[in-house]
DNA sequence: TAATGTGAAGTTTTTCACAGCG
DNA sequence: CGCTGTGAAAAACTTCACATTA
């Protein structure tokens, strides 16, 4: 889902797979939740479970990391959390600053799952001189004028964009050219940018229109299960047989 | 991304891969914004560049579809639109429940994106009687208790989830014995539901955690870069051999 | 003995490259 | 000729199943 072609191309480097680094914020949920209810252990089977994966896939993830478990008895919770969060980056400090402060802007600001996670919201910075000066989340809005004095004073390397798709791509700019690596954009619009830069997008009109489609094929499935279900009602009249375990097989041509 | 175990297994249906779904939504973004520019026709390589995809893929994805393409020219913008939005099931209106009208909530609500989309937000709702009568984005909050009254007067089939962690898989068991059979959440929890239901979720500390990895990765590269130079440089110096397109080849043991 | 760690098999997704068609 | 549509190859990811080991 990421955007930005990303990293040296062949180049061997510690090389886990994207897919298991997408799942390891997951497993590190559930680990922290375990860790607070002061859980000294777990099997994959059980923190498979709680991550909503399945086993097998959760033992290939740590594989990548290494050999963190004891063979008949699982994997050690606290230290699972360092390795993982260690891996992630997350054992050191990353202001951000989130750039667009409308509702969702505010939202993120107030959001608290980002400062649990080493995430420090740094600054807060909105094109409205209106903002300016305004605490949201206790945190003062600064104005876009002064964008790119304020990524260098805080060594910002992530920034987030939640402004109106209109402006997404020039801010993107903007937040490059000061020294902005990585971008979490919310504004639905593809961002383009130099190679080195990541992009994540958020889109939460995608999501619910992957959501439909599955919705509405939902609905037609449901219609054509009732036409199976006359059509073998038909053929238990027809042959005296019921129906069984066996899907009535509609053979297309 | 989508957790619950979803949909017929193996049987065959119109069988367009779960990717390529997830990808159309984009690719109808870019061509509405086309549309909007009364550009009438448009080949696989620009649609590609404007959606974020290469064209290879973005041609595999509609040959899914059927063949609506002209060989030669390209795609008829407008055909195309109604082609994807079909498949999404876009034509139809789509009642929508945001549950949990915090600051995220209310972005939610205000999100334009949802609209313009085939997406109604029929109701909200939220726990705290404070916000009984509300208006939040001129649609009136309501509260958690009429949620079954609300969701089966609507026809409601898609619920969002922005309530907090702890109330979200209670939230998630009502709606979904009230009928809803898709879920966007919101909540940093994984939610468990039963067969038929879908959830997608959408984790803010999750997608940062991933630009996070990677941004450590930045770091280390740069790192390794500077010694690889380095000894590129001292190499040079060694044999009088300027450096050229090979990799150095650091092997590991 | 219970549960990890992992080759190997299977599945899905991406990319290649070019035949075919307007 | 230019661009789509698509088999076939490659790559990425998931699952299986079991040898291995604390």
């Amino acid at each position: 889902m990421a955007t930005g072609r990303t990293h040296r191309p062949a180049t061997r480097s510690r090389g886990i797979p994207e897919a298991t680094v997408a799942r390891l914020p997951l497993y590190l949920r559930a680990l922290t939740a375990l860790s607070e209810r002061s859980v000294p252990t777990v099997s994959s089977e059980e923190l498979a479970a709680a991550a909503g994966v399945n086993s097998a896939k959760l033992r290939k993830d740590f594989s990548y990391l290494g050999s963190y478990g004891t063979r008949g008895v699982g994997y050690d919770v606290e230290y699972l959390v360092y390795q993982i969060s260690r891996e992630l980056g997350l054992t050191q400090d990353w202001p951000v600053v989130i750039v667009g402060i409308g509702n969702l802007g505010a939202a993120l600001a107030n959001y608290g799952g980002f400062a649990s996670r080493g995430f420090r919201v740094a600054a807060l910075i909105d094109a409205d001189p209106a903002m300016a000066g305004k605490p949201v989340a206790g945190i003062p809005v600064q104005h876009t004028d002064d964008l790119e004095k304020i990524i260098k004073d805080n060594g910002v390397s992530i920034g987030v964009i939640a402004t109106p798709a209109g402006a997404a791509q020039q801010v993107c700019d903007r937040l490059v050219a000061a020294g902005v690596t990585s971008i979490l954009n919310f504004a639905p619009t593809v961002l383009s940018v130099p190679d080195g830069v990541d992009v994540r997008k958020v889109d939460l009109s995608i999501e619910l229109q992957i959501l439909a489609f599955h919705e509405q094929r939902k609905a037609g499935e449901e219609a054509e299960a009732v036409l199976e279900a006359e059509a073998a009602a038909a053929a238990a009249k027809e042959t005296g047989k019921g129906p069984d375990g066996d899907v009535p097989a509609v053979m297309p041509a």
